[in-house]
RNA sequence: GGAGAGGUGGCAGAGCGGUUGAUCGCGUCGGUCUUGAAAACCGAAAGGCCCGAAAGGGUCUCGAGGGUUCGAAUCCCUCCCUCUCCGCCA
């Protein structure tokens, strides 16, 4: 959500702003109902102020033993006026409210500016690609062959955009799990969460998912939950509504969950393979930190996920996501996208955002530092950021791709190997 | 799912329908005292919004939403949540 007084005070800001974004706002529409429910505020406040001094003058004429029914009649006059002033406004905050839940971030100044995707840059590689004295196989025929990966009996169960990961394959999604999470909490400081996957639309609210993205959840048929599409929405929301102390900042969090999207508009997920299904597990790591820092968290936030890719020693680039291609509630976003040998492509396995106070303010997460007096603080929204750290299916893609043998066995990928029992071989049995 | 109890400020806990946005205590912060600390004493401290350059003024908030009333933390209704007991269950 954006800040409607930073908009009544720049309006041309915002509209720049959001220019380069490539969307197109309503603004003097906005302002008016702004203005106009300002006055409307503050009429009907009045009205109650009088009749707020109406009702203690009726208590001390009462008291007095006097005939209060008169007073009684205008008191109630009073009251009856602010009241339907109160119920216009209210539906005008209201309108006014649901057309500022979809209006998306701003963008941070140094995003470069273009219309969409193609306009993004790479801002840094690491590693080569790597060779083969074969042709190397994309994992849709690499894990079925090896027995490890089974998209047919997937779509039996629950239709396409699954799939069912068998045996070694399993024992690697669940390592590559174990160890993102291990390395976040031992490595990198984090605090884990184990959180649930089904949420209010009130939370989905505070990230942003809802009301823009409702066609990408998928819901519960008889129970107002949803099921989260990410690890960030429950845990961003963690401490909706509160205000924490300024010295339990940064608050970092990791959590381990499955995703579940609709994937709404991808006809037929226009992939093949796992690169794009309607469940996968993810590991998120969040951040809830001071304003004046997020923009330098980003880049921590990014050289963690960063760090997991280069253990695995696998080939990747740097996206720095135009202001075209950022997400809605993303002021700056970078992706990491991974080189997967078997297509000949990158495959996006984090997405690195700092989200300024956007979703601060939705889910009203607010922190409170010490004034220059010493004394405390008025609180302020704080800033929120998130990044993969990873997402499980492409980097087992990429491991399977990369790691392929002419036999068309996979070596297991050094780090991982405890994780898998010793294991140093995925072979066909 | 059934029965009962309850939801008040960081915590704990009062609150006859009328200066109660809210007693007291603990905790927190500032100060006095002290070499320093503790203790003691003094003092400060909820949040949102509106008007205002500011000072200040106003309004709303005692789980949420309605209702009764001139006036509701206090009365009524609905919902949500927590606790205890029972049932079911990984």
């Amino acid at each position: 959500m954006i800040d409607l007084a930073a908009l009544r005070a720049d309006p041309d800001f915002f509209k720049q702003a959001w220019a380069a974004r490539g969307v197109t706002v309503d603004l003097a529409g906005l302002l008016q109902a702004d203005e106009g429910i300002r006055l409307q505020k503050h009429s009907a406040e009045q009205k109650k102020a009088e009749q707020n001094q109406a009702s203690k003058n009726i208590a001390t004429l009462a008291k007095a033993g006097g005939d209060v029914a008169s007073a009684k009649e205008a008191a109630r006059r009073l009251g009856d006026e602010a009241a339907v002033i109160d119920r216009d406004r209210e539906q005008a905050e209201a309108a006014l409210h649901q057309q500022l839940l979809v209006l998306p971030n701003l963008c941070l100044p140094s995003v470069p500016v273009g219309p969409d995707a193609s306009a993004n840059r790479v801002a840094g590689e690491w590693g080569t690609k790597p060779t083969f004295a074969f042709t190397p196989k994309a994992h849709w025929d690499l894990g079925p062959a090896l027995g490890i990966m089974d998209f047919e009996r997937a779509t039996k169960l629950s239709g396409s955009g699954f799939v069912v990961l068998a045996g070694a394959g399993a024992r690697l999604a669940r390592a590559l799990g174990q160890w993102f999470l291990d390395t976040h909490v031992d490595v990198h400081g984090y605090t884990e969460l184990a959180v649930p996957y089904l949420v209010t639309a009130q939370t989905m609210q505070g990230t942003g998912q809802l009301p823009k993205f409702a066609d990408q959840l998928f819901a519960c048929k008889d129970d107002p939950l949803l099921l989260i599409p990410t690890a960030e929405v429950p845990v961003t929301n963690l401490h909706a509504g509160e205000i924490l102390d300024a010295k339990d900042l940064p608050k970092r969090y990791t959590a381990l969950t499955p995703c579940f999207r609709r994937e709404a508009g991808a006809a037929g997920l226009g992939t093949r393979g796992m690169t794009r299904v309607h469940q996968f597990d993810k590991v998120e790591i969040v951040w809830l930190t001071r304003p004046e820092h997020s923009e330098a968290d980003l880049l921590t936030v990014r050289g963690h996920a960063e760090s997991l890719l280069q253990q695995l020693g696998l080939h990747y680039r740097i996206l720095e996501l135009c202001t075209g291609d950022t997400g809605f509630g993303s002021a700056k976003t970078y992706d990491l996208e991974v080189w997967s040998p078997g297509t000949n492509g990158w495959l996006e396995v984090s997405s690195c955002s700092t989200f300024g106070d956007f979703q601060a303010r939705r889910a009203n997460l607010r922190f409170r530092a010490p004034g220059a007096d010493g004394k405390a603080g008025k609180p302020q929204f704080l800033h929120t950021l998130n990044g993969s750290g990873l997402a499980l299916p492409r980097c087992l893609i990429a491991v399977l791709e990369a790691y392929q043998q002419a036999d068309g066995s996979v070596l297991v990928p050094p780090v991982l190997r405890p994780y898998l029992g010793g294991l140093e071989r995925i072979i066909a049995r």
